[in-house]
DNA sequence: AACTATTTATAAGA
DNA sequence: TTCTTATAAATAGTT
């Protein structure tokens, strides 16, 4: 059977699209792209990005790494930083860049990824905690997942404490909270 | 004149890139693609879009439109409000319930899940996070960590939303984020 | 920066 | 919505 052979795609200008069906379409696929480009560009080179779309019914999409939030938060400390320019539209260039180490977590997950367990705070593909997982827990799961996590921040307070040698809470572990942030940068 | 220069591309892995030099330079030509796409889509959809995105020097970079600002601001008043969650890497379906749409982004992240990780997590013995995982870690990495765990407390959250439905108390976790603490508030 | 072989993204259709 | 496929767009490796 002769297929008219598939029409592939145009050169399309980038104006509005009028036909609403049309850009519906072309939204979903663009703002997929486009949070696959952000996770691509984050994992390639070890970096933080967010995107934040809304979409024509004013609906909100967002992709972050490690977080929308993380990545928010940070930008709005950049913001509170003097001497940089919002472009409208525009891009940023804030003044001090410290030489932050801006290693992966994969650093201290890589040494223990031998043993079948894939820490996928940069997802290189569902990680030790993946949705599925999750989705996947019964409610009492979940309960030994958030014993966990508090056993390991424990932990990393403690190290913090031991490390910094004053006295951190866990507070300081809150995104807004700057003065963390401060001894890192 | 047939010049045979100039090799073409060839494929990679989606990995952090080990050569400073190719990844400055991937970092550079992929945070500038990113930002036509944020500018495409915009223009296209009729929509407000952003992209902020931190150099592996972390100088801070974004795009927006309107303005990256007044999208952030958007972002932050939706974020307020209850009732919606981050799912994973951040993406975020505010306002409507249900309906979420994890699947976006969780389409490439499925895409990658052929291999099955267990909740390595909740290791009995010398697991994930060991005492000396953590005495391991500089600070730069117990910031990793940090925002590692985060993003594990808004799955987690997340899940228990969906799962019930009704506010549920997870005051007892650690006050680890100040937007997830509002919504769970 | 520029070049170009390839890969990736995607517009139209089905 | 999902898939197909021709074509446009992005980009890795190199100069």
């Amino acid at each position: 059977m002769v297929r008219p052979r598939g029409m592939g795609r145009s050169k399309i200008e980038i104006k509005k699209i009028e036909n609403k069906d049309s850009m519906y379409s072309t939204f979903t696929k663009r703002r997929n792209g486009l949070f696959r480009k952000v996770e691509k560009l984050s994992t390639l080179c070890g970096v933080d990005v967010a995107a934040i779309v809304f979409s024509p019914k004013d609906k909100l999409y967002a992709y972050g790494q490690p977080s929308v939030n993380s990545v928010v938060d940070r930008f709005l400390r950049e913001e509170e930083k003097p001497l940089h320019g919002d472009g409208i539209g525009g891009d940023i260039d804030p003044s001090v860049n410290s030489e932050i180490m801006h290693g992966d977590i994969g650093d201290f997950v890589r040494a223990k990824q031998e043993k079948e367990t894939t820490v996928a705070g940069r997802s290189e593909g569902g990680g030790f905690l993946s949705n599925e997982h999750i989705c996947g827990m019964e409610l009492h799961e979940l309960e030994q997942c958030k014993d966990f996590m508090e056993e390991l921040m424990k932990k990393v307070a403690d190290r913090v404490e031991e490390t910094v040698r004053r006295r951190v809470s866990l507070k300081d572990f809150l995104p807004m909270n700057s003065s963390l942030q401060r001894r890192l940068d």
